[in-house]
DNA sequence: ATAATGATTTGAATTAATTAACAGGAGGAG
DNA sequence: CTCCTCCTGTTAATTAATTCAAATCATTAT
C-alpha cells in the first residue's frame, strides 16, 4: 500500500468525517456515494475516488458501511490518537477556542492556557487555569504537548512559535494574521478568518455584477 | 475583458494583500515575482500567473510597484466597498469575532449583534449592544445587512440561516460544524475550525512517521 | 435459481492548476 | 549611447485533480 494521498483529499476527510458522523447520529447504517454525493453537494464520482485511496470499504451492490467508513477516516486522521495541546493566548479568541468542546471530541485534549497578563493569569477556563508565560518551559518539561496553538498579538507570534518549537511541540496552529515559518520541523497551520471573509465579499460583488 | 478567474487564485489574493500590506509598512515601493516567492514561499511562476489575471501591473526589469498591486487586488477583493455585518450568538466565539479590529480595517463594518440569552442582551461588545433575536426583523427592515456571521448552536443554524436569508442578507458566514446549504442565492462560506486541526493532526503523524 | 438492478472498482479521459521556459522590453552602468 | 542584466508577460509542458465509462460483483425480486 502507502500510495501517497493527495493532500486535497486529505483535507476533504474532516468532511466526510463529518457527514459521517451526522449519518451515524440518525442510526442511518450504510450509504452508496450517490446520495452522499447528494448531501454534500460534490459528485459521486469523486467520493469514490477519494474513498479508494485507502482502499476499497464500499460493496458493490451495497455502497458503504457507515460506521466501518466513519472509523476507517477516523483512523487515518488520528482520532485514535489523542494530541495534548495548550493554548498561548488568553484572549477573546484564545477563550473561544478553549471552550470549543468539539476539540475534545476530536481527540484533542487541551492541557494547559498561558497569557502574559497578570489580570488573566490565575483564572480559569473550562476548568483549566491560567499560567502565566514564565511558567512555560517548566510546564513543557513536565508534560508531553503536542500542539501549540497560538493566538497572541502578531508581534509576538515569532517569537513564541520559536520557544515553544524548541521546547519539543510537533505542530503549531497559529492565529495571528501573521503567516509564520520556521526551520523546526514543526508542522504549522496558519489560520486566516479574515481571507475568509474577504472572499465572501468577492463572492458577493460577483454574484451582485454578473 | 473578463476571462474568469478561478476560485484558487481568488483564495490566493488576500494573501497576496496581506503580504503586500506588510511591504508597504516597511516602507518598500517595488517588489520582483522572485523576491515575493521567496518571501511567501511559492513559486514565482506562479505569482506571476496569478497576478497575470488582471492585467500586467509589472515592469519587466523592474518588478511590481507594491502601492498599485495592492490597490489593485484590494480593489479585486472590494476591499474599496464596505460591508455591513451582524453578528448572531453572542457566545464565546461570536465575542471574539466581534472584537477583532481587523474586520473593520478590511471593509466589514460590525453594526448589530444578537443573542437570545437574556442575560447577554443589554450587554455591549466592543461598543455595541447585544439585541434580542426578536428584534432582528425589524433591526434588518432599518438597516442594510450585506453579511450575516452565524455563531449560534448547530441546532438552531439552519433556521436562523433562513430567517436572514429571507431579510434580505447577502451572504452568510458561518462558523457552525454544520454545513450550511440554502435554495435563496445568498453567498455562503462556512467556516470549520476543527477540520484544520484534524488536518494538522494528521501531518503530525505522518511526519512521525515518515 | 436466475435475471435484473444498483453501486463499486478501476483505469482512462478530460479538465484544471502549477511549474517551467523563453522572448523581449526597461533600467542601470559605464 | 550601448550593452548587459533583470524581470515580466506569455506560451508551453507538466503535474494534479476531477469526471466519465466499462467491467463486475452483491443484493433483491421473480
Amino acid at each position: 500500500m502507502a500510495k501517497k494521498i493527495s493532500m486535497a483529499v486529505i483535507r476533504r476527510l474532516p468532511r466526510y468525517y463529518r457527514y459521517l458522523s451526522d449519518l451515524l447520529r440518525v442510526d442511518i447504517k450504510r450509504i452508496s456515494s450517490k446520495e452522499l454525493s447528494q448531501r454534500m453537494g460534490i459528485t459521486a464520482s469523486q467520493i469514490r475516488q477519494d474513498l479508494n485511496c485507502f482502499g476499497g470499504f464500499g460493496q458493490q451492490g451495497y455502497g458503504y458501511n457507515v460506521e466501518s467508513l466513519y472509523k476507517e477516516i477516523g483512523k487515518i486522521l488520528g482520532v485514535d490518537r489523542r494530541f495534548t495541546t495548550i493554548i498561548i493566548g488568553a484572549g477573546n479568541m484564545g477563550n473561544a477556542l478553549a471552550n470549543y468542546e468539539n476539540f475534545k471530541k476530536r481527540g484533542f485534549d487541551l492541557i494547559g492556557i498561558f497569557d502574559i497578563n497578570p489580570n488573566r493569569v490565575g483564572q480559569y477556563i473550562n476548568g483549566i487555569e491560567i499560567m502565566h508565560m514564565d511558567r512555560l518551559e517548566e510546564f513543557m518539561k513536565n508534560n508531553v504537548v503536542d500542539i501549540a496553538i497560538l493566538t497572541v498579538p502578531s508581534h509576538s507570534t515569532a517569537e513564541v512559535a520559536e520557544k515553544v518549537a524548541d521546547l519539543g511541540v510537533k505542530g503549531i496552529w497559529n492565529f495571528s494574521p501573521q503567516d509564520l515559518k520556521l526551520s523546526h520541523n514543526v508542522v504549522i497551520e496558519n489560520v486566516h478568518l479574515s481571507d475568509g471573509l474577504a472572499v465572501l465579499g468577492y463572492r458577493i460583488k460577483e454574484q451582485e455584477q454578473g
